[in-house]
DNA sequence: TACTGTGTTTAGTAATTACTAAACACAGTA
DNA sequence: TACTGTGTTTAGTAATTACTAAACACAGTA
């Protein structure tokens, strides 16, 4: 008895719901993506609406925010008022996009904050019993040091577009 | 005028706060960390209470997550009857376990899910118009292909344990 | 056995987030 | 100018999550 693709579609689908809510990412947002990536055509709105059962509204600023991740495209047609959205297949790129975009975000400020945390410790304009305030310096370091390194190796991963998955077995033969 | 040692562990701890909300953590997760992680010597449950605010229950069940996930130690000391709890220190170990800890969980599930969606088209068991078909299994291939990489190079960065940053900068140099 | 000090669980509330329904804006067309 | 078809914004609701308050369990001690 076979599957039939609708089903598999709707599996497809809420497999990648889940984990765009792993993530922290609304389930509707993944909802929106799946049905896009297995579309062979660009779809209007109101096609990703029936397919998704969301309302007009919820897919319209959620398609927007895909848009901005870089995840879809939206584009126009000549002739045709509707607009269209296209998923990038490209995953590499996306996630590219993906770390500029939280480059701006909350995180971003907060790492901020470790490092002006660091740099008061630095022009020695602290106050305290010196042994404590060199043990927090000391910590607060060590944490700014693996966020740099973790830095480092989120820049290494975005250079993986184009490059494919040759080369990560290269980096982890480099660790072996 | 210096900065009193007090504010500045609040400010870290305020930052690590956010940072752990924009994992999807909560926020009590970050801040219990924090404090854990600033102090020298490990501390009971009424001290996190009193540091963070959070009453007991919170503490309680947090704590233990954290435990769980290898950020932070509890142990108990020889005739006292209090648990104590210290930060572990080592990212790159808590990192692993992290890793770890999320094989089992709904995310590995929900990627097992494409993996076995996969199997279906293999062994030819879906039916429906042939191009559509063979579109939806090359997209839903090149997603589990990705998943695969990226697989691979999270564990790369676990071996990245007791290796430090010098790596980091090597795994650079080859992907130039 | 009752009491004290510890951590845990539970029932409920507060806060947040995802989403809906519907008003709206706006461009193109009769 | 009114009408139609599109996407957007907004006000409110539903669902979820984080957290509190308080009952509880349990081990050790008087």
């Amino acid at each position: 008895m076979p599957i039939k693709l609708s089903i598999i579609k709707q599996d497809f689908t809420e497999g990648l719901s889940q984990i765009s809510r792993f993530w922290g990412f609304p389930k509707g947002m993944g909802a929106i993506f799946a049905v896009l990536y297995l579309s062979p055509t660009p779809l209007p709105l109101d096609e990703i609406v029936s397919q998704t059962g969301l309302t007009k509204g919820a897919v319209s600023t959620e398609v927007r925010t895909l848009a901005r991740m870089g995840l879809v495209h939206r584009f126009s047609k000549l002739g045709d008022r509707k607009d269209y959205y296209e998923a990038e297949s490209d995953f590499y790129k996306s996630i590219r996009s993906i770390l500029k975009e939280r480059q701006n975000s909350e995180f971003d400020r907060a790492i901020r904050s470790v490092k002006e945390t660091l740099e008061k410790f630095e022009s020695g304009s602290v106050s305290g019993v010196e042994a404590e305030v060199k043990f927090v310096y000391e910590r607060v370091k060590a944490l700014q040091e693996f966020f740099n390194a973790i830095d480092t190796l989120a820049s290494a991963v975005i250079k993986l577009e184009n490059l494919g998955f040759v080369n990560v077995t290269k980096i982890l033969s480099v660790l072996k």
